[in-house]
DNA sequence: GTGAAAGCGCTAACAT
DNA sequence: ATGTTAGCGCTTTCAC
């Protein structure tokens, strides 16, 4: 079932290396003409180099190492797909391994991709913080995808915090809001911290007063979200709107609102922050910054790739900015309902609306 | 930085293929004192070997080729986990490449998994329907995991459906329904023929007269559910309770419940399907069969395992089984308020909770 | 422009 | 029980 080059190359009366020059389009000259004849036969013959042999020779795979933090959390599908429709386009395979947050996985998986000869490493949220760490654990190019947590610059793509925080806060001070609260993350993230700035970088710009009662710490997750949103409610002086540092938090503080016999938009407005699948689905749907996950990913694939075509290993990495998307929850658009297409499918769609068909569904054989 | 096998045959003082059998831990014979003395050497040297160079001899890479449908997707994900799991656990690792529900793609990655020369191939939702058309594709073994399509139980893994609807509709009618409409699937999918079908048996178990009005169907997305639940809500005798065969439609169904006035699950009764994130997250939180899909996953990876390891070619595949979530919508449980972990979280939770810490966040150092 | 020789690092057969 | 020989399939010198 397979042909080797050895094979071609008899069969196009030509030397094994001159059948290797002209299937590798090698810079190598020759002639048009045996160039082709080989080209002809390996067509005929339906050659497909063996990779692995030609890796043993070049000490290339062409192929990328994903650590990811643990392929179920929300944002690791997107930014994978971004980096693999950028890797594929370039002739790129990757391999990826969850870390669960584990150092010691994760170093077993540093040592693993190094005995399999991949090109690069790209990190998905690492224990690991900064470069010269996995430095002395491999000589291949690496690059981190940085959501939660960095404190570098090189190699790093990382998301523009403050301003996704000023996009939330800025829509809800342009509808007029002017008693604005905010849910933040627990403290010591550095997502938090950055968020809090953007917030008050936007009070502070727009002269609205800031207050520091009206910034509350969630746990990320709907619990804690409810539990800021009633402690805000029972302020003396409460909020007309409320950001939130993410979407859980924001449908928990929405829950607390509506639990206490007040609506939102109306009475009190809301934001959130990741554009969550569910953010859609709740009603009233959730008006939110997106984070862009799949963008983070081809930046981080385009990066990796650039550092090993340059043989460097260090390069400023990239900063991205998430977009506002306007829904039903902070008052902005009128509240008829509006059901959003399901995003995974979206792939599906295309196929099936291009083709105009899907394969039929045979009856049972067995 | 890299010492290779005969570094280790000479420090140690034996040949080459003597290291070979000390560190591969051959079957063939050899004194307990030399093989000791040359794994000693090999650790105190840092010997590690090359994957790439053992692979071009024994022609096993101990890779595994995934080829999903798009890692967008809801369940792609856990599915993925599952085969991870398993794969690493006998030291696999997995390659992924997205087809996007196009032929082309499928077949063009069948061809690049075979160059580099995986041992096995595990399709997510294939376009493909049967062995045979992969058959003269590939010659490693190879299995399906199957969500909504399948046509053949070899080398298959695939969901209970019949079972999963018996569950939802036996669940409502336990709670004294017996006028439960279902919102079904598509006509022609699978999923939705065997949906409907368990949802008939069990109705017909339990002597609950079948109204073919109550059967109306949609088209997966909450939109269809909205105009499922208003076709339904229309209806001279209306329902009590309603099935849907996913949780989009059971969200889009209750928010048509909603417009009319009524109360979920206080005048009519929701039970979804899919187990999808937003079900906990919208209110009422919805009532759920499981689609298992890590379950499926470790279950497609161990088939293909044991097809590889027995060198067989063909084997019965498995059929999982969903399992009921009772929450909020369906009135078999009070109505209080309670927020389910994020799912997605639980390995950093359970690494956080173990070591009790987590990596501190540094100060910027640029 | 083409071919001959060498070798990537390892393991499997066959000696002894 | 160990070593010698061979070779996986390819690409890269280096001759000519």
């Amino acid at each position: 079932m397979t042909v080797k080059l050895s094979e071609i190359a008899k069969a196009a009366g030509v030397s094994v290396p001159t059948a290797s020059r002209a299937l590798t389009n090698s810079s190598h000259p020759m002639s048009a003409d045996t160039r082709e004849r080989i080209l002809a036969v390996a067509r005929e013959m339906g050659y497909q180099p063996n990779l692995i042999a030609r890796s043993l020779r070049t000490d290339r795979t062409n192929t990328i190492g994903l650590i990811v933090e643990n392929i179920l959390s929300p944002f690791i599908p997107p930014i994978l797909r971004g980096i693999q429709d950028v890797l594929r386009a370039e002739g790129y395979f990757s391999t990826i391994i969850n870390s669960d947050w584990d150092p010691v996985i994760e170093s077993e998986a540093i040592n693993d991709l190094n005995n399999r000869k991949i090109d690069g490493i790209i990190f998905v949220e690492s224990w690991h913080r900064s470069s010269k760490e996995i430095r002395d654990k491999t000589d291949k190019p690496f690059v981190f995808v940085h959501r939660l947590f960095h404190n570098q610059l090189e190699n790093t793509i990382r998301v523009d915090e403050i301003y996704g925080a000023r996009l939330a806060t800025g829509h809800l001070a342009g509808l007029g809001h002017c008693k604005i609260a905010y849910i933040n993350g627990p403290k010591d993230w550095d997502a938090s911290k950055k968020r809090l700035q953007g917030y008050r970088q936007e009070l502070a710009e727009r002269n609205i007063p800031f207050y520091p009662e009206f910034v509350q710490h969630g746990d990320w997750e709907a619990g804690g979200g409810y539990a800021a949103g009633q402690t805000l409610l029972g302020l003396p002086d409460r909020p007309t709107a409320i950001f939130a540092a993410n979407d859980l938090m924001a449908a928990g503080a929405m829950y607390a609102i509506q639990d206490a016999g007040l609506r939102t938009p109306q009475d009190i407005a809301i934001v959130g922050y990741d554009d969550r699948y569910f953010a859609r689905i709740v009603r009233p749907a959730i008006t939110t910054v997106t984070l862009p996950a799949e963008e983070m990913g081809q930046e981080s694939a385009r990066l990796l790739l650039h550092l090993i075509q340059q043989q460097k290993t260090t390069e400023i990495g990239v900063e991205v900015r998430g977009k506002l998307i306007v829904r039903q929850s902070c008052g902005a658009v009128d509240q008829k309902l509006v059901f959003e297409d399901e995003q995974g499918s979206r792939a599906w769609r295309s196929k099936r609306s291009r083709e105009g068909v899907f394969p039929d569904s045979e009856e049972e054989t067995t």
